[in-house]
DNA sequence: GCGGACCGATGACATTTGTCAGGGGGGGAT
DNA sequence: ATCCCCCCCTGACAAATGTCATCGGTCCGC
């Protein structure tokens, strides 16, 4: 019997795709969360053979859940299921250990078999997925232009940002044009659009 | 026999939510569309007793759809399944002639029995929601500046607004800026966001 | 030990954005 | 007929944003 963990935050997706899955024969969803905070101690506690992590949870990422989990449960694989097929979320998906990289845009056929082909010992990535994540190379941002950028997202100021990250404003501008730079775009919006796009955030 | 629409664009939720809904003893998914655009054609082919339509589609929005449903199929009831509690489509939704407004956070079992309540005659939204959609009161923005605004999503600048909407460059500075004082904000994208967390875009 | 990358900062500059006070024209309500 | 709101425009001004050159400090790899 197959034990599954199931991480997303949204309650009717959550329970839509546990029933689904406990049709299965072979299947049986052990534990339930909604945030990425409970991730690895319902993990610890229900000791399922594989997890499906949702990406933006609320409380913490699954990306960054993922990484724990593999270090803590190392007998339970990880297989994320997203929305967005973001060339930056596969890159770091595989960083931390995922063994499959599923979008919420196919059949759900396609999620019991990916379950399967990963307790196989398969990876499971979608090709034109991967292709796009090679082709867009590594995030070009350093450390401190994501966190400008990231506290740009809702229309901050530039003295909200410099405040928030104890910055003077002239070098959260600098930040701010270097990303604008490196993103190709040509103000702080569209980088915030491109890099949220490429997943660098 | 309760036959019933399903437009949603996510393959995988779409799917879960046909099969849990085909599950049902007196219940039977007789369309299953991904686009707005596809609606009103496939209700007239199909003939359900209702329709569970997501907002956010591509080609059509569910809201527009849901009008020309209820003017061309007015046996088929209108439930509008949404990830986004906004006020402004609660309202719009109801405007549309929709019997229900639900969203995608609670329970699966909140579906079949809202779907039930519906063909009962009943109506059936969250009362939480009900109160925001009517302390935030009416959609304020006027058509061009709700254009404008929806212009400058993705960081358009001044001049790409006006040659998009051929107007004057100034023009779009004033209507960014009367919508910047009616939603309370102080830059274009926090007048973008609070306009979008409404839902007056 | 040295080059290179990142972090943080300053000052100056050009451009963009947001605000304000107007004005003309149309259409709908009282 | 008059008022009010919306549409579209102008011009001017202040504030915010984006760019550039430059600096000192740290840390890592070769």
């Amino acid at each position: 019997m197959i034990k599954v963990l199931l991480a997303e935050d949204q309650g009717m997706m959550r329970g839509a795709l546990a029933l689904l899955l406990d049709l299965e024969e072979d299947m049986q969803v052990v534990a339930q969360v909604a945030a990425g905070d409970q991730i690895v101690a319902a993990a610890l506690d229900a000791r399922p053979d594989i997890a499906l992590l949702d990406i933006e949870l609320p409380g913490r990422s699954g990306l960054d859940a993922a990484a724990d989990l593999r270090e803590q449960l190392p007998s339970c694989k990880v297989l994320i299921v997203t929305t967005f097929g973001r060339p930056g979320y596969l890159r770091r998906a595989m960083e931390a250990g995922a063994s499959g990289f599923l979008v919420k845009d196919g059949p759900v056929e396609d999620l019991a078999a990916a379950i399967r082909r990963v307790l196989a010992g398969e990876r499971v990535i979608d090709p034109g997925l991967a292709a796009a994540a090679l082709s867009a190379g590594p995030n070009p941002l350093t450390q401190r232009e994501r966190d400008v950028l990231t506290a740009a997202v809702d229309g901050a100021t530039v003295a909200d940002i410099a405040g928030k990250l104890h910055l003077s404003q002239a070098t959260v501008r600098n930040y701010l044009s270097s990303a604008i730079g490196k993103t190709g775009t040509r103000n702080r919006m569209e980088a915030v659009r491109a890099a949220r796009q490429n997943g660098w955030l």
